[in-house]
DNA sequence: GTTACTATGACGTGGCGTGATAGTCG
DNA sequence: TCGACTATCACGCCACGTCATAGTAA
């Protein structure tokens, strides 16, 4: 049984995030010492450790991981990765407005600002 | 001389948001009456807010945005932009993770989980 | 007994949303 | 006078970082 430095250490989880995974009953260690309130891990401990951290990566919240825990299916990651290919598309816009900014910088100030979907609004009051 | 909720409905901006743009001296409105602390906007002000919600978009933060009013350089738009096509890459590495993931799912659990570089740590342990 | 570890608060981050409560305008 | 508007607190969100303070282990 490690203790949670020992558990930071070799999973490399700051030892605040242990703490907060816990408080959220997301990840909790295997034992808790009555009288010192210690939090004890064990090493197969770290699998799970490692594959929240995938699925943080791959852009789920803890929320996320935390409800569909031994319940993930096609369907969500599918879901998921139709969010991820949103936020491509959404980036890629992003890059070419920059780009079109880039071009209108006049003493330090964006010139030509692209007409923004709110002019529309404009005219309705 | 527009009032906040008439400023808010012209722009599309949640008074909320003029609000806070206001406490935190991104932008704030032409007029304030001494009396009765009403927010007076000028319809010139527009345009202003435009651009703000412009770099918004494309990855600017409300720190950003204020830092570098009127000094909005190409370095600053590069550097940008270069956030952005890293941002890109890891959503591809995502997407491939993603994908890995995906085709490993058995009885609504994740198996054979990506070996995380935390991996090599715990042999520095 | 000292030092390194661990515990529980509690406040800070960003960009607002969402009330609660009170004053103002037409 | 009444409803619609505006004002200022102030807490909530998410995923922790960063103290402060106090108890524990070796």
């Amino acid at each position: 049984m490690l203790r949670i430095g020992e558990f930071s250490k070799l999973t490399g989880v700051p030892i605040r995030t242990l703490r907060y995974y816990d408080e959220i009953d997301l990840f909790k260690p295997a034992d808790i010492d009555l009288f010192t309130d210690y939090r004890y891990y064990k090493e197969e401990q770290v699998d799970d450790l490692n594959l929240i951290n995938e699925l943080k990566k791959v852009g789920f919240s803890l929320e996320e991981i935390k409800d569909n825990w031994n319940n993930f299916s096609n369907e969500i990651m599918l879901k998921k990765k139709d969010e991820l290919l949103k936020k491509q598309e959404d980036i890629n816009e992003s890059i070419k407005k920059l780009d079109y900014m880039r071009s209108n910088i006049h003493n330090g100030k964006i010139t030509k600002n692209i007409k923004s979907k709110n002019t529309y609004v404009k005219s309705l009051y």
